[in-house]
DNA sequence: GCCACAATTGGCCGAACGGCCAACCATTGT
DNA sequence: ACAATGGTTGGCCGTTCGGCCAATTGTGGC
């Protein structure tokens, strides 16, 4: 591995500061979303990436702060492919199916993205000063970061527009409706394990995701359609439709 | 408080171990489900509880064995007030709407036990030995465990059953309906926040549970109706219902 | 060649962790 | 009255945590 020691223009010798920031980066990651932050101690995260903790501390300064440079690059790395994956989708027109799709692929293929959802909300929940910290975090105007943030509003925009052109059912909020799928796509990734343990089932099987998949894309997609008898809109005590007695 | 410092047979005195134990318990309950195993410490827990570490360790032995009982103690009291909650709605004529609301009712009401599945997962991915541990412990044939046991089963014979009659589309799974379901109404409670967050709007507002649980119901029921006409089972690339242009 | 600087190392610190132990003391059976 | 039991206490142990510092080493500019 040490061919050149001694190269200006490549510094791919033994000493490569830059190489051993993304060692250290990748081993946190991975131990972060896996472990979450209370559960992941530095020198472990040294251990991983094959340095001591000081040197840990000394290109990051602190455990903190390289835990929010690994969220800073995961979401910026991850904005992107998640857009590449769903930005196609939203003016689809089959909108709801390839939004859906495109999403539960993403969470499936980067299951790292959904567990460190959960350990953001375990570093949140250290304290105020924390959320500080976070706050104070300056936002790039990178344009993935931004189809991060502007996702929801265009989805539910979408969702809007489609109500009005009388494809979709127009009693629901259509943030809420945008809830209830998040709710469906994002907990079979986040919960699959535990729910199967409550289930008694085996949810590990092959195809397992795609079935689920296909199963509450069809829920979706037969829910959601739009009426063509009138009906009560869902806000008072509205009665069951299919099962009624 | 200390009335009675020599009582035999109502030992309220200065000397209580059960009371001592319950009140350990109270305080292991509600800072475990907050803050997870690893977030806790006995010491937080011994405070709140108004006693030495010491005593806890005397009274359980080890953090694990306490975490172990708040999980027993906890499991045997929620199961009793689900069971009040749900179990008549699974034989009810509107077996979805009914069951859907009940749950999501408890689960409102008792936050804790939301957080205290996050946090059993939390625990379980120390190891092995904690598994084993878990796996070990003796299942009391409590006819409240027996039901949180057996829910899952009798309502997917339900769903089953109703979609032999007709009064549910009998074109998907029941499991898997079952795990839709599941993450809708579960994941809202979990997630709430995180969801309010990534939306960038305030999920926080009053009504706002009920609101959701409306949405999602109107789309389960909607979805799960039977269809009049016929239509291809959702194994193979099914096209967009409603929308379709 | 030499020096400044950054990368990297091992070691040390105070704090908090869970567990353990000897002692104290209230209650109880005899 | 006495001893035994067990609830209860403070203190001590070894370990691990994150952070810090001095020293060493590799590297590039003069």
């Amino acid at each position: 591995m040490p061919r050149k020691p001694q190269g200006p223009c490549q510094p791919v010798a033994r000493r490569d500061p830059a190489a051993t920031r993304q060692r250290i980066l990748a081993a946190a990651r991975s131990l972060f979303a896996r472990q979450g932050f209370d559960g992941t101690g530095v020198r472990q995260i040294a251990h991983r990436a094959g340095v001591t903790r000081s040197l840990v501390h000394h290109h990051f300064g602190s455990k903190e702060s390289l835990y929010l440079a690994v969220l800073e690059r995961s979401e910026a790395e991850w904005a992107g492919r998640l857009r590449e994956a769903v930005e196609p989708a939203i003016d689809s027109e089959e909108f709801v199916t390839e939004a859906v799709r495109a999403y539960h692929r993403f969470l499936g293929e980067h299951p790292d993205f959904v567990r460190m959802g959960e350990g953001l909300d375990l570093f949140l929940a250290g304290g105020a000063d924390r959320r500080r910290l976070l706050a104070g975090r300056p936002r790039p105007e990178d344009r993935n970061e931004r189809f991060l943030h502007d996702a929801p509003d265009r989805v539910i925009g979408r969702i809007a527009e489609l109500q009005r052109q009388g494809r979709l059912r127009d009693d629901l909020d259509p943030a809420l409706v945008l809830a209830a799928v998040w709710c469906l796509v994002e907990h079979w990734h986040e919960a699959r394990d535990r729910l199967g343990l409550r289930l008694g089932r085996d949810l590990d099987g092959p195809g397992i995701d795609d079935r689920f998949l296909e199963t509450a894309l069809s829920i979706l997609v037969e829910g959601l359609a739009p009426r063509t008898e009138n009906r009560r809109p869902p806000g008072g005590n509205g009665g069951q439709g299919g099962a009624d007695g």
